[in-house]
DNA sequence: GATGAATGAGTGTTCATTCAT
DNA sequence: TATGAATGAACACTCATTCAT
């Protein structure tokens, strides 16, 4: 791809992460790619197109993750191996929520869900259906082999994710990414990883 | 107060909870209201005025609220009434979460906490730090009073109210708040709550 | 009505006449109004909504004055006065066609016809259709009558009117009206309609 | 002449008859031809200069027709033999007017005459002055071998020609030039021809 | 011959705000 | 209290054109 049109995806990723879609302008982009307003329009149709561009991108990056994450849930069918949930999870937590450009989108998903249909579309389905459902099939699969007693695998799921929903939106969809907000978030959610794969052990 | 100054900020909650702050324009309201727009400035400073004086009253009231459970919680120190649970639940839940003020307030903090400092505070202390804190305190009366067997209480808080803060986020604060959203909220919210409590006293 | 409105009315038809809808921008006729391009907008909800008034204005007086010529038509059914001709010639050229605001109308239309539906309609209305409808009721009346001999009443209409509308394309719709155009169109025309009469006569 | 340029030509030709010159964009232009913008320049130094050429064409081949018509005209002196009238007629009707290029360039000089003083000057000459003055030589001609009885033959002209003009601007130069469109110019047009010629034997 | 990339000038329009009345 | 009228600044977008390759 063209390097001034990757340069602008980039920066309007970085603006739209940071104030939402409306709240930036054509403007705002080009002075930090540094080319002239009307410039832009060689690369793309309108300002939507970039948008648009932008969510394909992630939509194509997220399915490629969800397709590896159920490729490897399948293949452990029989005998679940020690690093299958720090392999998962890594890939869940590092390859996809705290991964740059994941987290840039599903900021900017977060800010303009409100106002956009298609996006709240994308947004219910990446920030809840999806990571439910996997984790839903994941508990399935842990009572099927036994490592887990029999109960209600959906619950065990929100249960499992609603506190690293909240750790997401609290320290990462914020104004500014910075570095102790990552952490502060990664601390918080490997604790409750710990504590309750600990506390499903003890029952 | 003022009818009409009264009927502006009501016309201005319900657009910004929908559209966000700076989606919504002076038009906008003032078409809704029936007053010209130059005339929406004999009332409000500017726009900004409008918004601020929306979130301090929203302040003022949850504060208010939050003052009534804490007093609740102190009074009921020595012995836990039967229907402690209920009163809070139903005092955080549909006083609070699902009023209609207050909802839509949330919802308008939600989609401005990315681009406005101030609100990004605001939206920290009401939607994690205030909640969270009062129920780690409840937990640790519990503990306390030995109803609950001693544990993390703030970790307790959390397992609690994250997924109804994951529940609020998918059925409440979205473009348009039907009463079917209403409706599944409140469903999930109660099973959640319910199945909470019964697997406490399982243990 | 307001007075600036007025102005931007004004203005806009000499602009439009001149140089047609398109090319003509808001810059320009703010310019000459003497104001600020977004103070258009308090008058007019856009560009377009600019020649709806104009068109509108036009339709309604030309209407008014088609009614008046009817009326003139159908009182002198029975006798034909001697100043039937001249009146309703000097209603239809001097109040009409070479009426300031009407001959500015037309031009707009003329150069606006091609490219917009709805100013097509218009033209095709009071550049062929309405003149020669009306023209061709006075032919049939003058033969019903006995002062012109019977014959294919649309037919004479259109060799009466035709070449005052050539002589209106010629002299009348250019660049610029100066008054040198407007005497060459007057001299034609007269002497055109004076000829067509003694025609008819010496048959 | 290059083929790229001949289609450019001819697409700038389709489409400036149909919405101007000022309306038509090179991006238009090169759409439908299916270069890219910046290819046009290789081939003409800027937009006016494909107008120039188009019309510079024009003029060319209709003085060429104009000669042909002068030329007939020079050497049926003394005996007009019978088919003169039908071989002009077709020429001027069916090889000029109803020709596919010179009608495009005239709806073209139609649209544009009014915005461009050099266009001006063109459709002055090829619409009115040519025409008139053809058709008055015509006439002083027959008039001359007797067959028609000596009269204004300026004015003859005009009679003759303008309803052929009135229906042009009817039914030739208008949004989308259907086949629907021809014929009823066809058909309004010979009727007039045949009834002017039926009257002057008469007299 | 053709194109990728860029640009200055311009277009219609929206917006929050001001101020005299 | 409310409004008519105006405005500067911004907005997304279009256009003819240039120029190196």
């Amino acid at each position: 791809m063209n390097e001034t049109k990757q340069k602008i995806l980039n920066v309007a990723l970085d603006l739209f992460s940071q104030n939402g879609f409306s709240s930036v302008s054509i403007r705002d982009i080009c002075k930090v790619v540094d080319i002239k307003e009307s410039s832009i329009y060689y690369h793309f149709k309108n300002k939507q197109a970039i948008l648009d561009e932008l969510l394909q991108y992630f939509e194509m990056m997220a399915s490629d993750l969800m397709f590896q994450l159920e490729q490897a849930l399948t293949t452990t069918q029989k005998t679940i191996e020690g690093d299958f949930f720090e392999k998962t999870c890594d890939c869940f937590l590092e390859k996809y929520l705290m991964d740059e450009y994941c987290n840039k989108i599903m900021r900017l998903l977060s800010i303009e869900h409100f106002s956009n249909n298609e996006i709240q579309k994308i947004y219910d389905e990446w920030m809840f259906d999806k990571p439910l459902n996997f984790q839903t099939k994941v508990f399935s699969l842990l009572m099927t082999i036994g490592i887990v007693k029999p109960a209600d695998s959906r619950y065990l799921a929100i249960k499992f994710y609603s506190p690293i929903f909240l750790c997401m939106q609290r320290w990462l969809f914020r104004g500014t990414l910075t570095d102790e907000c990552k952490k502060t978030f990664r601390e918080n959610v490997y604790k409750h990883i710990r504590n309750f794969f600990n506390e499903m052990e003890d029952k």
